[in-house]
RNA sequence: GGACGGGUGGCCGAGCGGUUAAUGGCAGCAGACUGUAAAUCUGCCGCCCCUUGCGGGCUACGGAGGUUCGAAUCCUCCCCCGUCCA
């Protein structure tokens, strides 16, 4: 990797990446050939960690896979004072145990993007921490009230007249501090984070350093193809998720997506991703097994290549053809369900067995979808409320859900 | 402290005394179609019971009371949220 020229380097990093401010300065800093030191600051507050999250971790590994050193940055401090960035109201700060619990989730599943033996976990509680009121003060002589209203989130609240405490005002400075104590070249943040990184030039310009290098990742549009991906939106995929369940979500998204997952989510260079949008062109790749190489790739980072294999192979018997999925939970006949018994038969009740069995949320709904047909049994759709199993093994499906239904008729 | 406006099902948002479990949109679920999808079309979309019926019951329109044969709709008090004036 290190052997790449300079443009390539250029183009390494830009890939993905929102912003890069200013280019020219990198790729002054790069001309040596000196690590640089990469610093990108985590709000310990929710370390429930999606694909979303991931663009950032990537851009930090192909820091790390160019030979800089990448900081990880655990803002313990800043996570007090709650960051207000995004957000029209003061944040509830957390406490200490709260910070040290979400940091340890944070650094469990981190790691499967970034290269665990190339990354500097720290805390900025470290430098924050002892600093005097006087080193305070001082730092907050190098900007300016005006600069500061400059910020979106800032001067609407103020114009609103929803209260900024004074704390909230100090975040940025706190952030930028950050960036002076490790003498940073480059600081990488989601696009949000663009204000917060800019006043980390200043405040080091200040303090008598080479202002760092911004760069930002833009937000990642989850799985709906509209909104941003988040967990309350219930359009993301987990890190922690299994290789089913994200194989399977990674397949929903619109053919258009798929383009901008493959910039965002893997390390194919563009000059890779053009060559498959031309090959789909042409005919010469069908769209989607191009969808599934780019689930096969993704579910491989956090998984492995075997897992992604038996996922792959997971969907195409389950969705494409329909048959019941492997991992299929076996079950036994619930006793409520039960209506009737016959010497290799049991009469169920349709609605209370696939209440009972967890296919249907309630009686109501499973009233419904039998009535609309929903409910298969052994692959043939049934409408009946009382149906009579043979014994042996059943498989009952609604939706996307299945179960295998142990029927045993001897026992009473 | 004062003056208005508002709180309806997961969300947005109609209804303003009676076919109202409550219009419509979004989200969700199921079915059809397809290359998985997306898009489109169709049905569903509070819970429980009986069961295959335009069945029965319960709960629901911020909270508590009240008026009425009957209230999400009217009245009273309370809580909460916005806007404006002090």
């Amino acid at each position: 990797m290190q052997s790449l020229s300079l443009d390539e380097q250029i183009a390494y990093i830009k890939k993905g990446m929102a912003e890069l401010i200013p280019e020219q300065e990198l790729r002054e800093r790069l001309k040596p050939g000196r690590p640089l030191c990469v610093k990108v600051g985590f709000d310990p507050t929710a370390p429930d960690i999606h694909l979303g999250h991931t663009v950032l971790l990537r851009k930090m590994r192909h820091f790390q896979d160019l030979g800089h050193r990448v900081i990880f940055l655990i803002g313990d401090m800043t996570g007090m004072i709650g960051d207000p960035t995004g957000r029209n109201a003061t944040r509830p700060p957390l406490t200490r145990e709260e910070i040290n619990a979400n940091a340890e989730t944070y650094k469990a599943q981190v790691f499967k993007i970034l290269d665990p033996v190339k990354t500097e976990v720290g805390f900025n509680s470290a430098w924050l921490d002892p600093l005097k009121f006087q080193d305070v003060v001082r730092l907050c002589s190098k900007y300016t009230l005006a600069r500061l209203l400059e910020r979106d989130d800032f001067s609407k609240r103020f114009k609103d007249g929803t209260p900024i405490s004074v704390h909230e005002l100090l975040y940025p400075f706190a952030q930028a501090y950050d960036s002076v104590a490790l003498n940073a070249d480059v600081e990488l943040g989601g696009t949000d984070q663009k204000f917060n990184l800019l006043v980390g030039r200043e405040i080091q310009r200040a303090y008598g350093q080479l202002p760092q290098i911004v760069g930002t990742t833009p937000l990642l549009v989850g799985l709906d193809g509209v909104e941003k991906m988040s967990k309350s939106k219930d359009n993301y995929v987990g890190v922690t998720e299994p290789a089913e369940v994200m194989f399977r979500k990674l397949m929903s998204i619109g053919d258009d997506l798929m383009w901008n997952y493959y910039e965002l989510l893997t390390d194919l260079s563009l000059t890779a991703i053009h060559t498959l949008k031309r090959r789909i062109g042409s005919g010469d790749l069908h769209p989607m097994q191009c969808k599934i190489d780019l689930a096969r790739s993704i579910v491989t980072d956090f998984h492995s290549a075997a897992d992604a294999d038996r996922a792959a192979e997971e969907f195409n018997r389950v969705v494409r053809r329909g048959e019941v999925p492997a991992a299929a939970p076996q079950v036994a006949v619930p006793e409520g369900a039960v209506m009737g018994r016959g010497p290799d038969w049991l009469e169920v009740n349709l609605e209370k067995l696939t209440v009972g069995i967890g296919l249907a949320p309630s009686g109501s709904e499973a009233s419904r979808k039998r009535k609309e047909g929903a409910i298969e049994i052994d692959g043939v759709p049934v409408r009946d409320v009382r149906f009579r199993l043979a014994a042996g093994l059943r498989t009952v499906r609604l939706g996307k859900k299945w179960a295998i239904v142990r029927v045993d008729a001897s026992t009473s």
